[in-house]
DNA sequence: CGTTATATTGAAGTGCGTCAAAAAGTGTGG
DNA sequence: CCACACTTTTTGACGCACTTCAATATAACG
């Protein structure tokens, strides 16, 4: 069930058989949500995190005027609010985009875990820090790359990301994400993000229809996007 | 010496006076550095995090075409680095904007108290999702807000931030930045920058020169951001 | 087969960038 | 104290990336 939470931890640190297992038994039973399902919202106190075994997910913050801001895409192997654990609350809803698998870790175990394995909390920890470095990338794409650069650059993440968890053998992945949301992961509208996509796809550098991302020339669009995976941490 | 440092972290956590002298006890003597020095460069390898202690500093990025991004601007009694910790380097420089005082915590003293105290491990965990929940934020100014909503959001972040460590008594507080530099923050240019803090300025709502922030009304500030302090959780 | 989401395209508007120059401030050395 | 160089701020004119509005096309679905 959480192979692929170990992929990703693995990427940066060695794990053990004893701790993979007190890893395995930090989660209870997994659940089924439907596509556009909130799955937490803003402000609700937490008595849980909230790993993500299978399906797309996005964090989200909305101003008065109705302009919303996707601020991070999860995929398969992600815990959606470990940050939760510390912080009892979040700051941003938390919403599936598409059906999902959930599993459970209630924060009486993480704390029971920060309790007796020091190792596995700074493990987990640095899991939260990553998370906050893509914030910092897609603060970069947001204040200071071009539109078509930020979709380039949210590509790339994606597919070095999806492919960690084995959901991107070759080149191509699915994202089951209209151009809309895709416009609010990049700060533009829905518009200009099917102009830019057009672009993309005329001039044989990616494809995205049907919910599925073709990668056509994957230089040309690392260098579109000045993609630097350092942030990334993947080693 | 870390006085600022614990009036951050009791605004979400109860910290014992062991705790404290135990927190105490993870700095080395501090230093100055001077203005616009890097005291993180990206990709460098660390052994110690930093506590900023007097002084501004920031967070950024760059891109191939010369466009940079501040990611984050640290005020006295913030970690600088805390993420490093488990990253082992950065994604970011880290950049002094003013003269400032800054102490060091070995990473080694930082794992023995991850070892010994899971109660501070998980308080310190928590600042560096702090840190992440202000980028979230920004992700949200950067890609929805206008020029002078994001303007005025750093402004409303940054009063509450200040007051919470004593450095903004009444509606102003000290703010050593150049206009470029708070362009960098905000995605715009120095250019736009100056139009925007002369509406602001005319409109009697914020008033930005000498390097002082001066809030004329706080009620206009928060409603041109759209602000809601959630974010900055600081109860 | 209609009904509703999503994608595409066009035309026009605007917020912000770019370029350039002037004005104001800041520091340095004589 | 002034003279000088340098940085920062301000202002104007113009251009462009992106938005807005609106219509059409395409796909998804009961």
């Amino acid at each position: 069930m959480i192979e692929r939470l170990l992929l990703n931890l693995r990427a940066r640190d060695k794990i053990s058989a004893e701790e993979e297992s007190a890893l395995q038994s930090l989660f209870e039973g997994s659940t089924e949500v439907g596509s556009k399902t909130t799955i937490v919202r803003r402000g609700d106190p937490l008595q849980r995190s909230i790993l993500l075994l299978e399906g797309f997910v996005y964090r989200s913050k909305d101003l008065d005027d109705g302009r919303r801001q996707i601020s991070a895409i999860h995929v398969p192997g992600d815990f959606l609010d470990l940050h939760g654990f510390t912080l009892k609350c979040l700051d941003h809803d938390v919403v599936a985009l598409s059906a999902a698998r959930i599993a459970f870790a209630p924060h009486a175990r993480l704390h029971h875990l920060t309790e007796t394995s020091p190792h596995l909390t700074r493990v987990l920890w640095s899991l939260t820090n990553r998370d906050a470095a893509r914030h910092r990338e897609w603060e970069l794409s947001l204040g200071a790359r071009s539109g078509k650069g930020r979709i380039a650059s949210l590509f790339c993440e994606l597919l070095l990301r999806l492919r960690l968890v084995g959901l991107a053998p070759d080149d191509a992945f699915d994202l089951p994400v209209s151009q809309t949301e895709l416009g609010e992961c990049a700060g533009l509208t829905n518009v200009h993000t099917s102009r830019m996509l057009k672009e993309l796809r005329c001039e044989g550098v990616v494809d995205f229809s049907d919910n599925r991302v073709v990668i056509r020339d994957w230089n040309a669009l690392q260098r579109i996007a000045d993609f630097d995976p350092l942030y990334l941490y993947l080693d």
